[in-house]
DNA sequence: CCTATCTCAGACAGACTGAAATAT
DNA sequence: CATATTTCAGTCTGTCTGAGATAG
């Protein structure tokens, strides 16, 4: 049994595919009822993404003109998906961040909802929620640093965008 | 430690949506560049969600007249990721299913990609891993019966559509 | 003739850009 | 004056619907 690692990560591989279609599935009916553009999704996600940023910014990311980015984060935020704050480095700036109501909107998206999630962990028998409990936390501690980091060089991003004049 | 249960259920919800969430970010770049519509998005989800199924259910399902949702079918099959097959029950019928490609881009699109994932699991000690193996595998068991069912009662689907005459 | 799907034409919404205006 | 953002005018792509055409 030399490669029971191998096996085990094979194995978990595609337990996860089975159970976060199923948990994702949750959601379907959301997605069916979403009254957004493809546009402003993909402003949510870069959002969600990348943290607070600047109009510029979140043009370059989106791959838009800045004219662009400015209507959308205006739509997001008629839409009570986004905010904006004025950056306390430089007044010109515009910070546009989601709100708590986008967070949770593309949490539910893309994780779907948790309810019936924790129903199922219900199903579970003890050691099997243990051995989940466990793998799970230790999986957040390798990937935990994701988190931070990019909020920094968010706000310093932005300089010399247009090679053109 | 009356609580352990809920306790240990209300940390894997906790682990659940940081661990998710670093998946997904594995996507973000994928979203950013995707060239598809919203439509097109939720027929997407449709298709995933309701497996094979009719124009008339496409339809239904997605909120939309039935020549907008033939349109839309067609679009997802000339961007290769949907096929039309013959229903063999009834040849007036057009079954509309996703595409390998099809699949894979939600799948992608919605639980992020496997190779991170793969390289976080590496860096866990062998009991977390085999504890992560043992509850993901009891939870795909638990949720297990949810793929099937759906695509019987989708053929079936379409009758006393609309009730104005 | 009825049903499922597709084609067509026209209406409509939203996104994008370059140029000009405004704020710091 | 320079920079960041916003407003404006115009264009363009893509969706939706209802009526009619085409298969089974």
């Amino acid at each position: 049994m030399g490669g029971c690692r191998t096996e085990l990560e094979q194995q978990i591989l595609g337990a996860y595919g089975q159970v976060f279609r199923a948990v994702q599935a949750t959601s379907d009916p959301l997605w069916m009822e979403l009254d957004l553009s493809m546009a402003q999704l993909k402003g949510l996600v870069a959002l969600r993404s990348g943290g607070p940023m600047t109009i510029s910014h979140f043009a370059e990311v989106l791959g838009v003109g800045k004219p662009a980015a400015s209507m959308l984060a205006d739509g997001l935020v008629r839409h009570g998906l986004a905010d904006r704050a004025d950056d306390p480095v430089d007044r010109r700036r515009t910070l546009v961040h989601l709100s708590p109501r986008g967070e949770d909107l593309v949490a539910r998206l893309r994780q779907g909802g948790r309810e019936r999630l924790r129903a199922w962990l219900d199903q579970l028998d003890d050691s099997d929620l243990e051995g989940l409990a466990r793998g799970l936390a230790a999986l957040a501690g390798v990937v935990g640093d994701v988190d931070c980091v990019q909020v920094l060089e968010t706000i310093g991003a932005g300089a010399s965008p247009s090679p053109a004049g």
